[in-house]
DNA sequence: CATAATTTTTAACTTGGGTTAATGCCTAAA
DNA sequence: TTTAGGCATTAACCCAAGTTAAAAATTATG
């Protein structure tokens, strides 16, 4: 596997304690980020204090912001570890060009970005046509150990709904 | 440009009249189809008779099922036309092998590929951050043209509400 | 172990949007 | 110009989720 032969060759090691956050709102990053170990969490803070989920990364996962890596508004969300996390940083751009003259490098790069694509798809669906019961429900089907991880605090605001919604909800749910 | 002269050369010319589908949810229909000329609606049907708007189409845009192409699921959508419409219709098969042995052609895959990610990106965004009075002014701010070619009725649909609630936020919105 | 801090639950009250149905508006066809 | 069908608005009522605040449960820390 080329793409991952290339993160490891190419990328640097860094490490956050948990709390620590990798980068923030409005932060130029045009970094990747592949995760070694850990749990993150990528957030929205909107101007009220609220904040909302955008995903949680693991083991394997990749992400950087697109938003600073294309255009020069900086990012859009936050990155914070919840654990202790050990990641392989790369600069967007040096993939980028290498990518340029490597065909295998592109093909795989390729792969990833439709996988993304449908990921990003599935999540719109779920906000455009599910209840956030429905969501809640699909979560606890999809993705079990998520609640061993992470508070249900966060689980709340990766739903787009508030912590008392959610417990409502679970309380709904198992009267069921 | 070599996607879009590959689109040109490959693509196959298809018509259809206003109302007519291109595909219907559950189909397994593996082609990329570029739109030449008309508007289009790729909308989800929902069980209860409801439907909700994925994403409008227009001139130059390309539309076609993830789903449909990478698994054995069929789309999870449907295609069909508010207008008169004339697509160019290629196998995204062809497209994906030929990309194997052609650098340049894999790197506009890409960068469209990444203009799709952060088109994804903000839609979920606007789902996750936003209330719907919040998008329907950020819509109406971003594509205000869209408001001449689809119906209100339609637009409440993308927004992820019902026509009736569409209509109070306008109310309120211009009484402000 | 005790206590502080955080997370989760519960309660009371508010609110925005859903639902249903009636009414008014357009536009297209006859 | 009528009439029929679809679209938009309005009204009345309902309900799920938001808000605020307090209590309970859990987890961390000295």
């Amino acid at each position: 596997m080329k793409l991952k032969a290339f993160l490891n060759d190419y990328g640097r090691r860094v490490t956050y304690e948990r709390g620590e956050h990798v980068f923030h709102q409005g932060d130029l990053d045009c970094f990747l980020y592949v995760i070694e170990c850990g749990v993150l969490k990528a957030y929205y803070g909107a101007s009220d204090g609220k904040e909302r989920v955008k995903s949680f990364l693991l083991r394997g996962d990749i992400i950087g912001s697109l938003k600073s890596i294309l255009t020069t508004d900086g990012c859009r969300f936050n990155l914070v570890c919840l654990d202790d996390c050990s990641l392989l940083k790369i600069e967007f751009d040096v993939l980028y060009k290498k990518s340029r003259d490597d065909l295998e490098l592109s093909h795989e790069i390729i792969d990833f970005l439709i996988e993304f694509g449908l990921k990003k798809e599935t999540r719109e669906y779920e906000f455009l046509c599910l209840s956030p019961e429905e969501r809640y429900l699909e979560l606890l089907k999809k993705t079990p150990h998520l609640f061993d991880l992470v508070s249900q605090n966060e689980i709340a605001h990766y739903l787009g709904i508030t912590p008392v919604g959610l417990s409502r909800i679970k309380k709904r749910v198992q009267s069921k």
